[in-house]
DNA sequence: CGAGGCCTTGACCGCGGTCAATGCCCGTGG
DNA sequence: CCACGGGCATTGACCGCGGTCAAGGCCTCG
């Protein structure tokens, strides 16, 4: 597990051993049931989430209660309702367990303690950041220009982890489309 | 103009006077007409712009021809097709002057190389990854959770400085509907 | 074996887009 | 200074994508 962390942390930039003992030191393992919810709503992000197996959602939902899903997150990937996460603010986001999901989280107050600690950290978390604003964008645009059919194409070729492995309820809500029209798409294709 | 600069820096970070003078090197002026088109679909953004007055717009243009506004940025505020400016590639977004603009460019490489002189350009740097994500997402969630109407008040509510100083095509294409169904919207309320 | 959740399919409908006509404002040139 | 033309806003008529509601079948898990 904390193997799996050092490679994510090394994409983006090079530590020695001990420094990755100091990081280390800081992620607490942690294990979810399917359905877990990580993060109610009205709550502020406390934590985030590196997961090791397994798969997180993060979503909102709307006034008539439906849920949109803005991002699945699966194993070797950072998580979080990274907005209430920055602001402090609480979060209009949910964080739910998909499946059984095993994770290392680190609270928010020591992630940014450590951006104190050590310089390099600056950077790791600079481009995280710039990797889910370039998905956060990517996103955005599917929305504004894309009709229910070709969002569904779209993510089959990019992104087709999402269909396999989730049910059509969920792939449906990512897509914010109904699971009905969702159903009516795949019979055609 | 500089001035406008250095507060700016300053809402993230401390600097000093020599150490403001290294970044303020790196930036050129510029001065457009309006609707001077910054970056062309294709292209790879090359520069990133800290406006001084005026207003710059980002947007994409889907299949039919239509355009979609990703975001606005007025004057003390920085701006560019970010994702291209991160990964390099040829950019999906263009950037145009919506007034007279005056701005401050600073290359790509030049950015960057800041972020290795001087180490608390990187926490600036972070900070404004932090605003422009929290932005994108806020953004997300509205096209997902909101009808049209519901969106509009929304802008009227936290971003009235769009709708007064804007042309209602532009506000529309922001929305993402058309120019009739905004109108409609208009005289309703 | 029963119950509940998920998927599929059909019928219906409403939001918002498209097309077209008209009016208004404004910049440009004769 | 007025005449003209082009872009923008408004309004009406129409329509299609995709949502909602409902019924039925299937699978899973207790």
């Amino acid at each position: 597990m904390s193997q799996q962390l050092l490679s994510f942390i090394q994409q983006s930039i090079a530590v020695s051993q001990e420094e990755f003992d100091l990081i280390l030191a800081y992620f607490k393992p942690l294990k979810l049931k399917k359905n877990h919810l990580l993060l109610d709503y009205g709550e502020t992000s406390q934590r985030i989430f590196f997961i090791t197996s397994g798969c997180l959602r993060i979503f909102f939902i709307n006034d008539d209660g439906q849920d949109a899903t803005r991002h699945f997150a699966f194993e070797n990937q950072m998580a979080t309702a990274l907005v209430s996460f920055i602001t402090r603010e609480a979060s209009g986001e949910f964080v739910q367990a998909m499946e059984e999901t095993e994770l290392l989280s680190i609270t928010h107050e020591d992630f940014y303690g450590l951006l104190e600690l050590l310089p390099k950290w600056e950077k790791f978390y600079r481009c995280y950041l710039e990797m889910a604003y370039v998905t956060s964008t990517r996103r955005l645009r599917s929305f504004l220009t894309l009709d229910s059919k070709e969002k569904y194409q779209q993510l089959l070729q990019e992104n087709p982890r999402i269909v396999q492995r989730l049910p059509n309820k969920m792939v449906a809500s990512y897509l914010n489309i109904s699971q009905e029209t969702l159903s009516r798409l795949k019979s055609k294709v």
